[in-house]
DNA sequence: GGTGCAGTGGGGAAATGTGGGGATTTTTAG
DNA sequence: CTAAAAATCCCCACATTTCCCCACTGCACC
């Protein structure tokens, strides 16, 4: 069950921010409850439920630390990964730093989407613009990785 | 068992719009009244039923997500999607967002097609419009796809 | 004329998102 | 070392939205 749709939900005063039902309801109930927030690769957060981000380690794991970019790889993805439980109305909060990353504000709507193993928090401004960048259309986009 | 044929039904207040019941009976039955909507490639709303979505998700799972465009494609794809169960009924409700993508307003009849995997609802004039401007006739577009 | 299914409309109940209060812990300053 | 200040956690309460059920109409086929 991959997560996917959208949304605009308020980052609060304390930074806390709702993440949808929809989505809450497709995480594997074995990862009850417990996130994983880090530093996407785009000016982004991502929220990786509990499993899927055992799956990134596993991955890592693999990796040969005797190579420099293997350990810098690692470094910066483990550097901001922090782990969370939702509170029970289903709230994650961001830290400062992870806010200032991604341009996001308290007291302002966020944009939550849902891309396949985890969900990202956007600032909208800043996605619009980010996807405006990118290099092709989506319909190109589409030929091009799905061939 | 593919979906074919054309129903005109009305969005009511609320944005629910019926699946006419050929097309609903030509679901497979394991789907459960489960359907994704999300925006079609035209200015139109796709509906799939949940087996054929999972394929299209089978897909998706195939992509290396450390790669930008694949995080990208499955980012455009996956952020209009709603999945959906039917009410007794056999409704579904459109959200604002596709709505307001596909000119379909409420309280207003919107035309549904059934294209082979997926259902597809219009605008009535929006549809009109986009097969005059197209290029070919049906009569040439038979030869380009099928000759 | 009756029966059944299909499409339309509305109302009540439950869930979702949001804000805030207060207690506990951590940090900072004196 | 102590006390004040700040940050964090956890719970409760409200309002809006969404969902789900029930009722009505009309057409079609008996």
């Amino acid at each position: 069950m991959a997560f996917k749709g959208q949304a605009e939900n308020t980052v609060d005063s304390k930074g806390r921010i709702a993440i949808p039902a929809k989505m809450r309801n497709a995480m594997n109930p074995e990862a009850k409850q417990t996130v994983v927030l880090t530093r996407g690769f785009e000016k982004t957060v991502f929220v990786y439920p509990l499993d899927e981000w055992q799956e990134i380690e596993a991955q890592i794991a693999q990796l040969n630390r005797f190579q420099k970019d293997a350990r810098n790889f690692s470094r910066q993805l483990l550097r901001w990964a922090e782990e969370q439980t939702l509170d029970s109305q289903g709230r994650v909060s961001l830290t400062k730093e992870l806010m200032a990353f991604a341009s996001i504000n308290t007291s302002e709507k966020a944009l939550i989407l849902g891309n396949f193993d985890h969900l990202e928090i956007w600032n909208k401004d800043v996605f619009e613009q980010a996807m405006n960048e990118e290099s092709g259309s989506y319909e190109s986009l589409a030929e091009t990785v799905m061939g």
